[in-house]
DNA sequence: TGCCCCCTGCAG
DNA sequence: CTGCAGGGGGCA
């Protein structure tokens, strides 16, 4: 499940190998999956990649934005050079020998340069063209609340909202985009571990001190998700099409049953806003 | 503001 | 073969 730092990661890949590359043309695969012109980015060059929680954004020279999201099983993998590849040998081969495959939804060209694969098991992401200009004509990117490191995001406005939710779980409100644009299931799991809080309480019951744990807690696991190049569950890799490592770090997601690292007590699985949750029910209250 | 739905593969 | 996985849109 691509989040925040799963994202960053592929964006940080792809600025690599992308910016300045001309957009030679464009395979759509699955309609579904490719809102807009295709002709207002073919011909464009790659100006800059950026991101807004889990959203990625290419801006072209066209005047148009390429907007990306993931969702749940989507992925973005760069291949350099042209169809026929060179050094036949090379090690890279079998990881990309079977692009493009049956998951694969949106294709761009960019000439020489190389091809990058839109792959999407399950269809539930997207690529979106947009005016560089007019971004806020996109309801998803308009809502998008602060970055985590945003200092817009911390104690006190935490504190407002869940005051006004506040017979909603901390969980639910965390996992909000309009109110911290990207956290997911994984990263609000972590987070509140390490905030020593259930993700059931209810967020008029937390303290500011606490809810400031939660804001640099938050901003902590999601550093530290990127450094390992993000959580490789089940679909996500990066712009290489290699998989992260952060799962190895993970506390409690996915851990149901183990011992927690700190204190050994099981890790319990609830379902909390419609979500599987994972907690220590020693280390959290 | 909470719940169903979108979609597919795979665990049980 | 059923149901679960879960980001976010749409609805009551």
């Amino acid at each position: 499940m691509p989040e925040l730092p799963e994202v960053e990661t592929v964006r940080r890949g792809l600025e690599k190998v992308l910016v300045g590359a001309t957009l030679s043309h464009i395979d759509i695969l699955e309609d579904r999956c490719f809102d807009g012109e295709p002709e207002y980015a073919t011909g464009a060059t790659i100006e800059s990649l950026d991101r807004r929680g889990k959203c990625l954004r290419l801006v072209l020279s066209s005047g148009w934005s390429m907007l990306g999201h993931l969702r749940m099983t989507g992925q973005m993998i760069f291949v350099a050079g042209s169809g026929e590849r060179e050094g036949g040998g090379h090690p890279d081969d079998s990881l990309h020998a079977s692009l493009p495959h049956s998951h694969t939804r949106v294709i761009l060209e960019f000439g020489d340069q190389g091809t990058l694969y839109f792959n999407d098991q399950r269809k539930f992401g997207y690529l979106k063209l947009v005016r560089s200009d007019d971004l806020n004509s996109d309801s998803f990117w308009r809502t998008l609340g602060p970055e985590p490191w945003d200092e817009a995001f911390n104690a006190q406005m935490l504190r407002d909202i869940c005051q006004r939710r506040s017979g909603s779980t901390i969980k639910s409100i965390l996992l909000d985009q309009k109110v911290v644009a990207g956290l997911g299931n994984i990263y609000v799991d972590e987070t509140l571990f390490l905030s020593g809080i259930r993700p059931k309480r209810k967020a008029g019951r937390i303290s500011k001190k606490a809810l400031g744990r939660v804001v640099e807690h938050s901003r902590e696991v999601l550093e530290r998700g990127i450094a390992f190049g993000g959580v490789s569950v089940s679909d996500y890799v990066n712009a290489e099409g290699l998989r992260g490592t952060m799962q190895q770090q993970l506390y409690v997601y996915q851990r149901e049953g183990m011992p927690c690292k700190v204190c050994e007590t099981p890790i319990v699985k609830i379902v909390v806003a419609g979500r599987g949750t994972h907690y220590c029910p020693t280390c959290q209250k």
